[in-house]
DNA sequence: AGAGCGATGACAGTGACTGCCATCAGCGTA
DNA sequence: TACGCTGATGGCAGTCACTGTCATCGCTCT
């Protein structure tokens, strides 16, 4: 068996999951993600660049829904402002699927190693989120600028997302925070 | 020989400096780094928790002088203030080795695995900023807010120091993107 | 001279990741 | 029906980062 078993990727990322659940990342070897997905330590290496990368396999569709929600935003809207449409979209994407990113994001917290990728998936995302506010016409140290900033109000209204019983919903958050941003910076 | 040399964690952070910058940080492996140093590959591993860690030694010095400068910065402050305090601090320090910074930084631009380390040294910075605010009675969401955007600040202030031919100085940089910032929030 | 201590060496072991080749299922084609 | 092609998988050896353990060395104090 195993051979020939249909989706494969799919269940090495299962049996992923819940094995770093269960026990920790540290604590799990691939060789153990491959036996209880029915396949060999080989073949995920096959689907997977490494052992963190199974975590995020979505962030991808994250990026394109943010890039392209900032590039058909309205020509009118500032830079602020089309980066927080494009940040209210994908707070939408991560609200459907709550309780996957939930568990998610519990795994990733118990590992330094994991925060290490998140940190750089997210990184990535300014700088997608950059090219796209250069292509609407937003000057260099402005576009990054802008960028950055995003994703801090981003990161923080994740936080406090996670964080929250779970009454709160992202794209409030987010809101809400870029709100309290424009007050923080408003002195002088 | 060896045994015994002084400094041997200099000569190690040295070796290992010298090695990433001619053939990169993958082509390269402990045991050529204590070679060059004249030490085993065991004992590099006493001094640095891993091989990415020794470009990294200075990360300390430079979080304690962030956290103190905000923390003794005066009370009449408003948070983003004391935080450019901070910042200013903290750019001014690694003005003073400039020309190791961008080498590193050299260093770094080649290799994801460096900059996942660097990320979330940064990430590590943020957090004891927020913390040294809590310490000056902001609330919570306030602050992590506060630290998070003021680290993109210095992310994009930083990157364009090391861009430029080298005339501009990191603190005035950084205090130019602030000002961007409260011109881009400031709409509405 | 001898005891204690901290730094280093030596060595075996684990686990992530890679390269290479063999094998198998499904598919089209003769 | 037999053949060959293709893509996914298995098997295996090898490199390298990192760890645990114990022996060894130089220094210092007595």
């Amino acid at each position: 068996m195993g051979r020939w078993e249909p989706n494969a990727r799919g269940r090495l990322m299962q049996a992923a999951f819940a094995l770093y659940a269960e026990r920790g990342f540290e604590q799990t070897t691939v060789a153990e993600i491959a036996d209880r997905a029915g396949l060999t330590e080989r073949t995920f290496f096959r689907h997977f660049a490494d052992k963190r990368e199974v975590l995020f396999a979505g962030a991808n569709a994250l990026q394109e829904l943010l890039v392209s929600t900032v590039t058909n935003a309205s020509a009118s809207l500032t830079p602020i402002d089309a980066t927080t449409a494009g940040l209210q979209a994908a707070g939408a994407l991560i609200q459907e699927g709550a309780q996957l990113a939930q568990q998610r994001q519990a795994i990733i917290a118990a590992s330094v190693e994991l925060q290490e990728r998140e940190l750089i998936k997210l990184a990535t995302l300014a700088a997608a989120l950059a090219d796209a506010l250069r292509q609407r016409g937003v000057e260099d140290p402005i576009a990054r600028l802008t960028a950055e900033t995003g994703i801090a109000v981003f990161k923080v209204a994740f936080e406090r997302w996670v964080d929250a019983p779970g009454e709160l919903e992202l794209p409030s958050l987010i809101r809400e925070s870029l709100g309290e941003l424009r007050a923080l910076t408003a002195g002088q």
